[in-house]
DNA sequence: ACCTGAACACCGTTCAAGT
DNA sequence: ACCTGAACACCGTTCAAGT
C-alpha cells in the first residue's frame, strides 16, 4: 500500500543484489532511502517485516506457464521461470527455507503444480507430498547454486574435484575421475527436471495400471 | 588436534543445540569456555573457522550403511543416517548450503552414493548428477523440516491449510481439501526416498534396455 | 503521523599489554 | 604461547524529543 513502504523495501532489494544479505541493514537501508534507521518503522515493523516484504517481492516474480500447455510442459516451464526469478535476487534465497510459503502468491504457484500433477493423474493422496518434492528440490538446487554448495566463488576452490578422482580413500571418485568436472548448471537444472517429471509420470502411470488391474480382476 | 579447540566446538555446539545458530557469539562460546573473546583466536582463526568447525562435527555424525547390502538399501539408510545425524544439530543445518562438501568426510559419503549409484547400473556419466539431485533434495527437506518452511515455529501459523482449501482462488486446493493436512515427516521423507530410488531405477534400466537393443542390432 | 538523535545492549575483530 | 582489557566500527531497537 504506503509508497515509503515501496521505496524502502526498493532500497533493500538493491542492497541484497549488490552487496548480499548480510549487508540489507536497517542503517544501510535508511541512508539509501535518505533518511534514519528510525524512520524505518512507521513502515516496516522491525527487520524481520522488512525481510519478509524482500520476499513477497522474490515470488513475485515467478510467472505461471500458460494454463493450455500439458502438464509436462507447464511443470518444465515453471521450474525454469522459477529458477529464473530466484537468480534475479540470489541473496534473497536462503530466506525462502526459514518460513512456509503461506502467501497468496506462494499458495498459487503451489495451486499451480496441484493442477499440474492432478492433470498427470497422479493419486490426490500423493499430490501435495509431490508437490513439495519438486519445490524442494528446486529451492535447494537454486540456493546450492548461489550460496556456494555446487560452486564456491573463489575460483581455485574447485581443485578439489580432480584431487579426489585421484585420492585412494574414494575409490568410486576414481573410477568416475573422467566424469567429475563442474557441469553446466543450466543443463543438469533440466536434466533434474526431466528426471523428476519422469518419476512423476511413473506415479501416475503404476496407478493407472493399478486401476486397470482392479477393474479387470473386477469385471 | 589441539584438545582447546575440540572444548571451543563443543561449547558452540551445545549454544547452537540449545539457543540456535544466533546465539552462537565469540563472546558467548568464550563464557562457555571460560575465558575471554579473544582467547578463542589462538585454536580458531575467526568465527568462520569456528563455524567450518561445526560443520565437521555434524557431518561426522552421519553414519555409512554397510556395504555388503543391495544398492537401494544402502541409499535408503544412508538417507536415513543422514537424516537423523542432522536432526541431532538441526541449527546449523543452513551451514551446508554455503560452502562445497570439499572435506574428506562429505567426499566419502558422495563415494558411498557414487558406489551404490555405479552397482545400480547408472551410466557414469549420470552419476554426479544423480548424487548431487539426490543430497540437494536431502538437505533440502531437513532445512525445509527444521528452518520452517514444512513447519512453523508457532503452533497457531498452520491455518493456512484449511483456509487454502476454501479460497476460490486455489482451486486446485479445494480440490484437494480432503488430503492437505500435515502430514508425518518421517514417513514423507520415507516415500521421497522411495520414488528417488525408483527414479535411478528407472533411469538404469532405460539405460539397460538400450544397451540390450544396441547389441541386439549390433548381432 | 513522521522523523531525529542519543542511548542501550549487543556484534566480530584489532591491538597493546600482561604472564 | 596463551590470555586480558580497552577500543573500534558496527548491529537492531527503545525512548524522549522535535515538527
Amino acid at each position: 500500500m504506503s509508497e515509503r513502504r515501496d521505496q524502502i523495501l526498493d532500497a533493500a532489494l538493491d542492497i541484497a543484489d549488490e552487496e548480499g544479505l548480510g549487508a540489507v541493514t536497517m542503517r544501510a537501508v535508511a541512508s539509501r532511502v535518505g533518511v534514519t534507521a528510525m524512520a524505518l518503522y512507521p513502515h516496516v515493523s522491525g527487520k524481520e517485516d522488512l525481510l519478509d516484504g524482500l520476499v513477497t517481492r522474490l515470488l513475485a516474480g515467478v510467472a505461471l506457464p500458460d494454463a493450455s500447455l500439458c502438464w509436462t510442459d507447464r511443470l518444465r516451464e515453471l521450474g525454469c521461470s522459477g529458477r529464473e526469478a530466484l537468480h534475479r535476487h540470489p541473496a534473497l534465497v536462503p530466506l525462502l527455507f526459514a518460513k512456509p510459503g503461506s502467501t497468496l502468491a506462494a499458495r498459487q504457484t503451489a495451486d499451480f503444480i496441484y493442477q499440474a500433477l492432478l492433470d498427470a493423474g497422479v493419486p490426490a493422496a500423493q499430490i501435495p507430498r509431490l508437490e513439495r518434492l519438486i519445490t524442494t528440490f528446486l529451492l535447494g538446487f537454486v540456493i546450492s547454486e548461489t550460496s556456494g554448495r555446487f560452486v564456491a566463488g573463489t575460483a581455485g576452490a574447485q581443485d578439489w574435484r580432480t584431487a579426489a578422482g585421484r585420492d585412494t580413500r574414494l575409490p568410486a571418485h576414481r573410477q568416475l575421475a573422467a566424469v567429475l568436472a563442474e557441469p553446466s548448471w543450466d543443463d543438469e537444472f533440466a536434466a533434474d527436471l526431466d528426471d523428476l517429471i519422469g518419476m512423476v509420470a511413473g506415479r501416475s502411470a503404476a496407478e493407472n495400471a493399478a486401476a486397470e488391474n482392479a477393474a479387470v480382476s473386477r469385471g
